[in-house]
DNA sequence: GGTTCGAGTGTATGCGCATACATCGCGGAG
DNA sequence: CTCCGCGATGTATGCGCATACACTCGAACC
């Protein structure tokens, strides 16, 4: 780590100009086969890694991809990371609050597609997870690194996001499809969800269904809400026939708002506006008995795999989650090539998954 | 997007000169509180944003760090990301070949702990997985970008490694306790197995039991078989009397092993290298009808999501896979801090954690 | 034989910022 | 009243690279 090698070191090492090298990297073509070879072995014998920051610098873009998605940090203790002190182990029964929550396993995937889509393209992926009092600074600060950012919907205010957009595109992900200057990249919610409804509605003919609601600040379930209440049409139905409660997506509102309603009645079929709610639900019901899908249809939407290994496994709609990601940086790569692009909306294909909670009739 | 404004700009705009606007950024305490909101108004009206690659170049620092991890890319298909066409939407029945593959799930822990321990020190976070051919450009691209790198054991050739350490930090992520010029961060493997083990020999009093142990070139492997060992020794068996087979960390192989296993005969205990492995010797022990724990006892290792959830579900060895995060990012920038410092290793400490598959006895 | 042309290479410049150093103004010490 | 010290600000420079432009040289052409 003796202070690292630059073009003027390759450049006199190889006996040419700091432009040929320069060349052998970003257009070896131009540069004549033995020219390179020599500037080649230079390189290897100093141990060059071109810096990113000077060529971003001189070249006006950084080919970095920013990808900034909800925070998670309130759940890790801010305590130094501590060596093992000898070498006792201790044995524990259970690790229930140990339990990733499911939102993350959402975002590992997008993020996943949004990785293999960026160095696909030639660009490398930063990621920031929002903090909640950070998040100004944390933004504009990976503003100032990447060419394009890709933010998951409902994590930045709208006015951060306009400011940051000033100067390089953005793309809200898995957000609604409204009218404004941003891309938008989404899972097709109505259609999904309309399309479950349905199969609940007429071919399990059960028509004595509650719906669960997420936040009602999330276009996303604004969407999937909207899905039911199509299918509700689509088979004749009054919405004043149907119980449409609100929940908060978390599991643990799922059970909160499940066992409020079995305190009351039991409907014939449970319909979820995300799967970690429907997970809340089946907890409540095998406490109690209640047998899924004999007693109760249950059927979620996102496709976590959480749960495709519940018990019963979880009917639901599944996202393409990986393919968010890709498409986001899909966006992002466009607007760079053609920044008088109009704002885009993509809206990808879902799939209904039925599995034991709400199975095939 | 029309070009982005600089501290030119900004001086001009509040009448001060382009070392001032740097200072309200990176010394704030030494500028006049009045100059500051000057400063600061203008950088609003502007759009500021400083750019990153330049602060880096003058700097001499990006304050990013890399981290780097095997490559999925191949599970993903290179089509373009295609939108919805039309509403119509697909009922399935099932989408096991969708399953992510827990290896994933793994860095997605250590992903998330060495992004929040980044930003809490203000670094911000690159990441890129490892794509096979392109490896070597895609590791130099990288590293010089940040000022760091983390990188999975065994994902990156040592040539490749040392090359970049030339210029940078590197330290190796769970992978065992070289003697190297590296900087290793890795769980207890060795003690996490042995206890593990000595639950299994003594508490449970089996000693019928069989080690299905991982790749042979894997060091935690190793690791843990030598745990392993030591237990049979703390209970005064011999070697010689219990069987050590090889399969390959997949739960594919762990099924092929089981499978050869079981039509030999049925031990008591069959302990593995890892929670793959693991999952794949309960699902030919279901299929054979054998009952665990009754029959049989099964261990893993890793605490992978997957096995919380399985039927039954399996008791492990946890590794503090955030931890293990944070811990490389901790150390980067502790031999940041302090270049000259000698070689470390941090060894986090792990948990036996009970589940059904081998009960608290 | 001179001219043209293009491939290959060198020279010069600027990207946007941090920072060492210079400068300025002001209050207190002498 | 002068001098010093110090806080606040300005000036000048360089970080390492990409690239526009200039240049050289040999082959093709008339």
């Amino acid at each position: 780590m003796a202070k690292a090698p630059t073009v003027y070191d390759v450049a006199e090492r190889s006996g040419v100009s700091i432009a040929t090298v320069s060349r052998v990297f970003r257009s070896p073509a131009t540069v004549r086969d033995d020219t390179r070879q020599r500037v080649l072995a230079a390189v290897n014998e100093l141990g060059y890694v071109p810096s990113a920051a000077a060529r971003g610098l001189a070249a006006r873009r950084t080919n970095v991809i920013g990808l900034f998605f909800p925070g998670h940090d309130e759940t890790v203790p801010d305590k130094p990371v501590d060596a093992a002190r000898g070498d006792t182990v201790p044995i524990v029964d259970e690790d229930s609050d140990r339990a990733p929550d499911a939102e993350n396993l959402y975002f590992d995937e997008v993020l996943r597609g949004a990785e293999i889509e960026a160095w696909r393209r030639g660009f490398a992926l930063m990621v920031a997870a929002g903090r909640g009092n950070a998040r100004e600074a944390l933004v504009t600060d990976i503003a100032g690194r990447v060419d394009g950012l890709a933010v998951l919907a409902r994590t930045v205010p709208d006015e951060l996001l306009a400011y940051v957009a000033r100067r390089i595109p953005v793309v809200i992900l898995a957000g609604a499809q409204r009218a404004d200057d941003f891309d938008h990249v989404s899972a097709s919610n109505g259609p999904g969800m309309r399309t479950l409804a349905n199969y609940v509605l007429q071919d399990h003919g059960v028509h004595d269904v509650v719906y669960i609601a997420g936040p009602a600040d999330s276009p996303d379930d604004a969407e999937r809400l909207a899905g039911f209440r199509d299918a509700l049409a689509d088979s004749g139905l009054a919405e004043s026939g149907v119980r449409i409660l609100r929940s908060d997506f978390t599991r643990e509102g799922g059970r909160a708002i499940a066992t409020r309603l079995l305190a009351e009645r039991r409907p014939r079929g449970i319909l979820c506006s995300n799967d970690e709610t429907a997970l809340g639900v089946l907890d409540v019901l095998e406490r109690r008995g209640i047998r899924v899908p004999e007693d109760v249809l249950v059927t979620g939407f996102d496709g976590i795999s959480a749960g495709r290994n519940s018990r019963p496994r979880l009917t639901t709609v599944h996202q393409p989650m990986v393919e968010l990601g890709r498409a986001a940086v899909h966006a992002i790569t466009a607007r760079l090539d053609d920044p008088g692009l109009a704002p885009q909306s993509f809206t990808l294909p879902v799939e209904v998954v039925l599995r034991e909670s709400c199975p095939r009739v």
